[in-house]
DNA sequence: CTGAATCCAGAACGATACTG
DNA sequence: CAGTATCGTTCTGGATTCAG
């Protein structure tokens, strides 16, 4: 497996980016504050990406045993090693935001004489 | 949009990265060269996967009007620009293989004494 | 050699309702 | 508040076949 898999397989859930930026960003973030911030995701997807990301060893999950129910989640260390990383890719989308169209360069093929 | 979710959306496809990198390393190839280097991918699969990159604006498509046909695909400039954060997902995927699947050669815990 | 066209299985994601 | 459970849809990618 390209070691570059490793990373996507970790990072390519719809949510999981934003989830780890703005944790990132915060530091620590309980369940309904996280999803105040990801308009439009449904609290079965966002349980489950919170999940794998902490399966994968990503955030950390901390439950307050009390009632309600308190969750925060945070950043592991693994999760602060990619911290670079997803600032990079954060930039290139900056960059690039206005760019979501064809032609490119498309290159045409000169005759050879 | 989040900046990131405009950089996963683009890299996010199951063979995009492993493409990506290859493109890097070698420069340009040819169809047939980079389907040799993805085992397993159908032709279907890696034709959309290279069609979808290129829509996107990351590589460059070269078609020699020839029988049998040749096709070549290189990195654009946009394609370019990802390079250092590609080859920083890479080193984390290195750092990190021994998390992701079941039998992993985990570290093990020095013994206190 | 490159790739288009079908067909299809499984995964991913969403809507909604229910629970301690 | 932070989940489960269930159902349904959409999306993705693989197998296969056909074509220039």
């Amino acid at each position: 497996m390209h070691p570059i898999e490793v990373t996507l397989d970790v990072v390519c859930g719809k949510w999981k980016g934003v989830i780890l930026c703005h944790l990132q960003e915060e530091g620590i973030l309980r369940f309904g504050e996280l999803k105040k911030r990801l308009p439009g995701v449904s609290q079965k997807t966002l349980t489950l990406q919170l999940r794998e990301l902490e399966e994968d060893g990503l955030v950390n999950r901390k439950v307050y045993p009390q009632v309600p129910p308190k969750v925060e989640y945070s950043l592991t260390e693994y999760g602060t090693e990619l911290e670079a990383t997803l600032e990079m890719m954060c930039e290139w989308g900056i960059n690039h935001h206005d760019k979501v169209g064809p032609n490119s360069d498309s290159q045409l093929i000169e005759k050879p004489n």
